[in-house]
Formats: C-alpha cells, sequence, structure tokens
DNA sequence: AGCACGCCGACT
DNA sequence: GTCGGCGTGCTC
C-alpha cells in the first residue's frame, strides 16, 4: 500500500475578541489542526489556541482540508478541549445568525451560550511560593514588594483578574513575571474548567427480572440474609421504572450498609458503577399529591388554547402563539398542560421567566407538577447558581437526561436536545434585554427564531404583551389566543383613580406633607380592619430621591454620574442608584454654602414612615432591591407575606411581579408618574404595564373582591385611564396610532450607536466623526443625532449616541443597516478608532432615555 | 481586549 | 542605572 501523507486540516476558531477581529465577515481565527487532533477537531467543539503570546478558548466553527487564504503565517490548536462537538450543527448556525444581527461576534454569542464553567475566559491564579515573612528582596522595587504583599496575603492563591482590580493598575505583569522568573510565586494558567463533573455510585441487577438467575439467587438470599434480601428486592421493584439506582438512595430506603451490597456484588447478583451526578434540580422533592394532573380543571378557554397549540405540536411545524391572558387567567397551567404533552412523547421544553429570583412561586408549581417521583426533571437554571451546579444542569441537558430547563434570559441557549417547546412567560419583560454586556440580544425575539429554526412552537404569554408582539399578531406573525376570563371565578379588580391636583390632595401630597392620600388611607384602613392583605407600589426606592439647595436651587449630585444622589434613611446617606457612590448628607450646599438642604421626591422608605404613622399598628414588609440584596431575603418577605405575618407588602416594581396571594384585596398605587415622566418613547406603555400587572394582585379569589387606588397627577393619561378599563386593546390601538408619524417600533428597529469615554471633548468628536460616516437618512433608515443621552456621564465616562431608526417596510429583515452599520464601523475602525473613546452598538435598542 | 515594548521623567 | 507611567503596535 502506498504511504499516504495525511491531507494538512485547518480549523475556525471563534473566539470572543474585540470588533477588529471579526469585521470583514470572518467567523474566527484560522489555525492548522495538528495531525493527533484531526480526529476530535470539530465544528462544535471548543479549543484552545494561541493568540500572541496567550492561550485562548474558543469553539471550532468549521474546518477544512484547503488553506485558507489569510496573509500571515498559521499556527497550530493547541488542544481540544471536548472529545466531541458541544454544540450540534444547528445550534450552531443559530448562534451565527444572532450574531450577524447584533452585530456581534460569533465568538461572543458562543461564549455567552457556554455555562459559566466552561467558558472561554482563561482564569489564571498567582500564588505566593517564597514567604512573606523573609527579609523583603524587592528594596529596590517598590512596585513587585506591593504586587507580592497582595498575591501573599491570599494562601490559595488570587486570580490575576481579582489582583488587578485589588491593585487598580497596569503594567502589573511585568511585575508578576518578574515574579515568576524570580521564584517568588508560581502562577497557574489552567487549560480548562474548574468546574469538575460529579459522580455517584449506581447499583443495578446483574440478570433480567423474571429470570431464572435471579430467581434461584434471590431464594438462597432470602434463607440467609435478609437484609440482602430487602436490597435485592428493592432494586427488583426500581428496575421496573428506573435503572440503575443511586447507592446512596438505595441503601437509605432499604436501611443496609455498603457491606450488604457488596455481598450482593460478590455473589455477581448486583453490578456498581458510576455515573455523572445529577445537580441541576433543587432537593425539594416534589409532593405532588395536592394538584395531581388528573385533578386539574382547566376552563375552557384554557382548554381551547392547549388545543390550538397541541395542533401545532402535533403538526412539528414552526409556529408562534402570542398567549394574551389577564391577571390570573392560569396562563401558567396553559404552559404546565402544553409541557406536560411535549415531555410524555420524549420532547424538550424550554421556560424563560423574566427573573428567576423573583419567580419562586411559579418555579415551585412547575416543579409540584412537572416532577414525576425521585427522577430529576427540571433544569433550573439561574445566575446565582454556583458554577459547579450551572455547569451539571447543563450537562444533564446536553446528554439528554434532563429534557425541561427553566431559566431567565440566558437560558435561551440551554442546550436542550430534541428541543419541541419554547415558552415565555411575561414577554414584553425588558428584562429579557441584554443592554450592559455582549452580545446585546433580546431573549424573546432569539427564542422566537430558534424556535423556528428547529420546527418547533414557541408560545409568548402576557396580560400586557409588548406593543410589538402584538403588532406581529395583528400582521399574522403569530397567532394570537386569548384568555378573558379570570380563574377560579374571581372577577378582575374595580379601579379607583385619586386625582392629586384635587384641592385638598394638592396641599399635602405636592408639598410633599403626605405620600398617602385620605381616599388612600381609608382604603387601608378597612383592609386592615377586615384582616385582609394589602399591596403597595411605589416605583423608586430610598426616602428621598433628591437632596436640593432652596437657596440656589441646586441638587447634590454624583460626582461620577450626571444624576441626583438618593437620601436612605437606612444608613443616613446619600447614594447613586447607578455607579453605588455613597456620601455623607450635607447640612449645607456644596454649590453655594448656604445652610438650606431640602429633602424632595418620596421612595419607598418614605412611604414606609408615613404608613407606619398613620397605622401604627399595622404590620409592613418593604421590598425593594436593598431589602432584597441578601440571598433568599426575597423568598423570605414573599414567604412572610404570604403567611398573614404581615398587612401591608410595600415595595418597587418587583410587588407587580407574578405573585399569587389569593388575601390581597387592595393594591395601591402612590405615585403613577414615576414611570410616565422618563423620557422615552416606551414610558407610555411601561406604565401601563406596571398599573395592569399591579393591579391584577388584587382580587385573585372568588370570595374577596380586589380593588385598584391609583394615585397620579394626570388622571387622564391613557396608560392610565385604559389600564383602569382593564381594555388592553383600546391602549394598544392608541400607542400604535402615536408611533405612526415619528415611525417609532414596531414600525422600526432602533439601533443605538453609543460613544463612551472619560474625555468628554474626545466623546463626541468621535460620535462626531462616526457620524460623517452614516448619511442622516436614505430610503430605509433616519439618522437620530449624535447628541448626549439624558444621563451625559455614567460611571466617570461621558456619552454620545448617535441613534438609527431603520424602517421595517424598506428593510424588511434589517440586512441593509446591518450592512451600513458594519461597513461605517470598519472604516472608523481604520480612520478614527481610539483607545480613550469606547463604541457599542445596541440593536432593538429597549430604554434610549 | 490583553500583553509587550520602548520612550521618558523621577528617584537613588 | 532602574522603575514605572504612558503611548503604540500586534495578535490567525
Amino acid at each position: 500500500m502506498a504511504a499516504s501523507s495525511t491531507p494538512a486540516l485547518f480549523a475556525c476558531v471563534a473566539l470572543s475578541l474585540p470588533f477588529k477581529f471579526h469585521s470583514g465577515g470572518s467567523d474566527g481565527l484560522w489555525y492548522i489542526v495538528p495531525s493527533e487532533l484531526s480526529e476530535q477537531a470539530r465544528p462544535g467543539s471548543r479549543a484552545l489556541a494561541p493568540l500572541g503570546k496567550r492561550e485562548k478558548t474558543g469553539v471550532i466553527v468549521a474546518v477544512s482540508s484547503e488553506a485558507p487564504a489569510i496573509a500571515s503565517k498559521l499556527r497550530p490548536i493547541i488542544d481540544v478541549l471536548d472529545p466531541g462537538p458541544v454544540f450540534d450543527e444547528e445550534f450552531l448556525a443559530w448562534t451565527k445568525w444572532v450574531a450577524s444581527y447584533y452585530l456581534t461576534s460569533w465568538g461572543d454569542v458562543l461564549a455567552a451560550a457556554l455555562p459559566e464553567g466552561l467558558k472561554p475566559e482563561s482564569r489564571s491564579r498567582a500564588i505566593a511560593i517564597a514567604d512573606a515573612g523573609q527579609v523583603s528582596p524587592f528594596a529596590r522595587s517598590p512596585r513587585r514588594a506591593e504586587v507580592f504583599a497582595a498575591i501573599s496575603e491570599h494562601e490559595g492563591g488570587i486570580s490575576i483578574q481579582r489582583l488587578q482590580e485589588l491593585l487598580k493598575s497596569t503594567s502589573l505583569y511585568a511585575s508578576l513575571n518578574a515574579l515568576e522568573r524570580d521564584g517568588f510565586i508560581r502562577i497557574e494558567r489552567p487549560l480548562t474548567s474548574r468546574a469538575k463533573v460529579r459522580k455517584e455510585a449506581v447499583a443495578s441487577l446483574a440478570f433480567e427480572v423474571g429470570s431464572a438467575e435471579l430467581s434461584l439467587q434471590l431464594t438462597t438470599i432470602e434463607r440467609q440474609a435478609p437484609k440482602q434480601a430487602s436490597l435485592l428486592m428493592a432494586l427488583i421493584d426500581e428496575a421496573r421504572r428506573e435503572s440503575p439506582v443511586p447507592v446512596k438512595q438505595l441503601l437509605r430506603r432499604t436501611k443496609t450498609t455498603k457491606a450488604t451490597l457488596a455481598a450482593l456484588v460478590e455473589k455477581g447478583a448486583v453490578i456498581t458503577t458510576t455515573r455523572e451526578l445529577l445537580r441541576s434540580t433543587s432537593s425539594a422533592k416534589s409532593t405532588s399529591s395536592t394538584d395531581d394532573i388528573s385533578k386539574l380543571r382547566l376552563t375552557l378557554e384554557q382548554i381551547e388554547a392547549v388545543g390550538q397549540i397541541s395542533i401545532a405540536l402535533d403538526e412539528a411545524k414552526a409556529k408562534t402563539f402570542l398567549l394574551h391572558g389577564v391577571t390570573g387567567s392560569g396562563k401558567t397551567e396553559v404552559y404546565i398542560a402544553l409541557a406536560r404533552r411535549v415531555l410524555d412523547a420524549d420532547g424538550g421544553v424550554l421556560i424563560l421567566v423574566p427573573e428567576i429570583a423573583l419567580t419562586p412561586q411559579l418555579i415551585d408549581r412547575f416543579r409540584r407538577r412537572l416532577s414525576l417521583g425521585d427522577g430529576d426533571e427540571i433544569a433550573v437554571l439561574h445566575s446565582r447558581m454556583s458554577t459547579a451546579d450551572r455547569f451539571a444542569a447543563w450537562r444533564s441537558l446536553a446528554s439528554g437526561r434532563t429534557k425541561l430547563a427553566i431559566g431567565a434570559r440566558s437560558a435561551v441557549f440551554a442546550p436542550i436536545r430534541d428541543l419541541k417547546l419554547i415558552i415565555i412567560d411575561e414577554e414584553h419583560e425588558s428584562t429579557y434585554k441584554q443592554y450592559d454586556k455582549t452580545p446585546r440580544y433580546h431573549a424573546r425575539d432569539i427564542a422566537v427564531m430558534r424556535a423556528a429554526r428547529l420546527n418547533a412552537v414557541a408560545v409568548l404569554g402576557s396580560a400586557t404583551p409588548a406593543v410589538e408582539s402584538y403588532y406581529n399578531a395583528r400582521q399574522g406573525k403569530y397567532e394570537l389566543l386569548h384568555l378573558r376570563e379570570r380563574a377560579k371565578q374571581a372577577a378582575l379588580p374595580s379601579v379607583r383613580v385619586v386625582d392629586l391636583r384635587s384641592a385638598e390632595n394638592r396641599r399635602d401630597f405636592a408639598k410633599a406633607r403626605t405620600s398617602v392620600t385620605p381616599e388612600l388611607r381609608d382604603a387601608i384602613a378597612v383592609r386592615l380592619e377586615r384582616k385582609e392583605g394589602i399591596v403597595l407600589l411605589q416605583n423608586r426606592r430610598g426616602f428621598s430621591t433628591y437632596l436640593e439647595c432652596i437657596a440656589c436651587g441646586e441638587p447634590e449630585m454624583c460626582p461620577n454620574c450626571a444624576v441626583t444622589l438618593t437620601y436612605h434613611k437606612v444608613r443616613d446617606q446619600m447614594r447613586c442608584h447607578y455607579c453605588g457612590h455613597t456620601a455623607q448628607k450635607r447640612a449645607t450646599c456644596s454649590t453655594c454654602g448656604k445652610e438650606s438642604m431640602r429633602l424632595g421626591g418620596m421612595g419607598t422608605e418614605r412611604v414606609e414612615d408615613d404608613i407606619r404613622k398613620a397605622f401604627p399598628d399595622a404590620k409592613l414588609l418593604r421590598m425593594d432591591l436593598d431589602t432584597t440584596a441578601r440571598k433568599g431575603a426575597y423568598r423570605k418577605i414573599l414567604t412572610a407575606f404570604a403567611n398573614g405575618e404581615a398587612d401591608i407588602l410595600l415595595g418597587t416594581q418587583m410587588v407587580a411581579k407574578g405573585l399569587d396571594f389569593p388575601r390581597v384585596t387592595l393594591v395601591g398605587v402612590v405615585s403613577a408618574d414615576t414611570s410616565l415622566c422618563i423620557p422615552d418613547f416606551r414610558s407610555s406603555e411601561r406604565t401601563f404595564q406596571l398599573l395592569t400587572q399591579v393591579s391584577g394582585r388584587a382580587g385573585r379569589s372568588m370570595e374577596l373582591a380586589g380593588e385598584v387606588l391609583i394615585q397620579t397627577l394626570q388622571p387622564a393619561h391613557p396608560a392610565i385611564a385604559l389600564s383602569q378599563a382593564h381594555d388592553y386593546e383600546a391602549f394598544f390601538d392608541l400607542e400604535l396610532s402615536d408611533r405612526t408619524p415619528l415611525r417609532y417600533p414596531p414600525y422600526s428597529r432602533l439601533i443605538l450607536i453609543e460613544f463612551r469615554g472619560e474625555k468628554e471633548a474626545e466623546v463626541r468628536d468621535r460620535a462626531e466623526k462616526f457620524a460623517t460616516l452614516l448619511p442622516e437618512r436614505a430610503a430605509y433608515y433616519e439618522r437620530i443625532g449624535p447628541a448626549p443621552p439624558a444621563i451625559g456621564r455614567l460611571r466617570g465616562e461621558y456619552r454620545w449616541h448617535l441613534l438609527i431608526k431603520d424602517f421595517k417596510s424598506q428593510d424588511p429583515s434589517g440586512e441593509r443597516i446591518r450592512r451600513l452599520i458594519m461597513g461605517a464601523l470598519e472604516l472608523y475602525q481604520k480612520r478614527f478608532a481610539t483607545r480613550d473613546v469606547g463604541v457599542f452598538v445596541d440593536v432593538d435598542v429597549q430604554g434610549v432615555a
């Protein structure tokens, strides 16, 4: 046989790198695949690749036997980190589309799709070897001494990332390298993830149930060893359902020991092995007694919705439904019935919720209804999970052992097998949009796309659909389903609007004497008397929203941001809600020096004060970012309120989200104007949604009627009046007609190009330079700006904005504008880019305030 | 984004 | 001299 030389193989690796690396339409960087890795190097596997003097982890997106046309010489891949692909072809294709849509790199999207433990950042650590106590050898190098001292303080070493934060300086590496060279420290550069696969021991029968061998064993064992027999019997029982059985569980149940099991293994009746431990789901076992599936009673509307969606599921045709159900109409019941149906047919299900920490009630319901027996059926993915737990959940899904995942935004990337159904609960929630880091994706929108590509069904649920979604439904892109009735025969609450401009109210409220009008006070008194629950909403935290000087009119500002500081009574301090800066409360004005400071604007702490003054005996729980910062605090507050330990639950918008307390009969909105005065085209929509959602917390049982009181300075505003009338359709029609003349979404897609930096003039100049590369208007788009945004400085950085309105009628897919912006970015990169100004692109930007 | 390199002023 | 700040260039 002729010796055939192995053909050279090349791989394209998608890495998480800045813009200039992925401009020009390249998917990633090309490398040579060494012959010993040629078997392993497949699209979808992670690879370790050299980049300059560094090593980076990325995902192989293409393999080719033809040399790519690259000017520079190719370097070989260092290693392939997965035995087989972690992403399949379809997943890769979908993420590529996501990257192109949001004008980011494929590598960035894939990095977001990997769980924490598998992420491509290298996590190098520095560990001190020499004794810190010995005579300092760095007399001539204070910098090295400082770095070494910082490392020595951490016994097990410190990550270089942390060290950088701690020492707040660049040129750390020079010192680190010198220290390593001279043997004072060791630098660990881990190649693979630190998240390990945990194993558990499992046992199974050596023979088939009912086989002659087994019955023979059983009869002999029964006589001599009763403990062994009971263990064997337990295994036989289990074999019908699940096999193998975790040893730990088996021993606990049969009250036997390892020795008993070992004896059985010795006799050849039982086989023990290990398998990956499934830790993804909580230890909370299902207590499925109270609401069994069979007892589940769906309303006619719910049955109709389930039926419609089931038809699409059976046909396995790509379809998106918008489930518009009034608050309390039981959308969750529909989700559960659908999920059950898909799971029974061995399909995969993904459920997205706005914020996992805020929906414990919902998760509990899913757990109870959908998990059967001991098997781990639900993977809950959330940010507060440990790296190891998240990794385990991810593995469990990827391997196909778990077929249902529930999670917030990033769970849209969950590696679910045979995905047939994606549910997006409260689809209007803005938390689905990632706005602070790349990729700036909208989980709802990319979920719809993911489903479509897989011929799966997407269900968007909301009582107050996003204007864009309802528009899509009207256009026939989504199929609209309604749940108009509340479940449990409850009625929608009656809503009363309290005019803060009335003579009496103006005297008290407008002059900040109290946040509670006589109307609201009376309504609260009645519920306290009847021992019914009360929910109060004030969508601002802190005590006062500003501290101003009555002599010169200047408020106390944050030194890093262009916003006023909020006064917090709890620690008697001024705080910035954007950068976290704190300062003492001043008695004198920092502008004019006069002693004439006055607090203004009301937050939740202030409302709490007013309520306690008015009702000294009432028990009140305050729920906002400040009282729920600690882990588990949110749940604790909700449980206390559910158990009737408090009469009043007062808080920011988090009290509006999906809570289901039958005993609540009064909802009070202290000021509906807070969200209305935000200068954003969506402020009306946001207000309508918030009011409708919070109103929905009232009167959720048949026995107790609900009432809602909304205090406002603008009682006639449509967002308030139409929420009062429970008329979503009318609000939608009005909103749509308001957005028509200026062609706001849904008629256009908004793309924000943000410039950020510490030097104001530079930031402005770069924005203006960029604008020269992008004509002000064309048939299919319009450019607004460059201009400074409402908050001109954040965390010490000045900002300058350029907003694009891309008209959907002229550019339906957005392809034209993407190409234009991509071209402009490349030119900018070549001609104008500087290090002091960052450029950030946000496609389908949410808040443009 | 890192990371290194090279120039320059400050300190020894 | 040496250190460290800062601007600049490079990475398949």
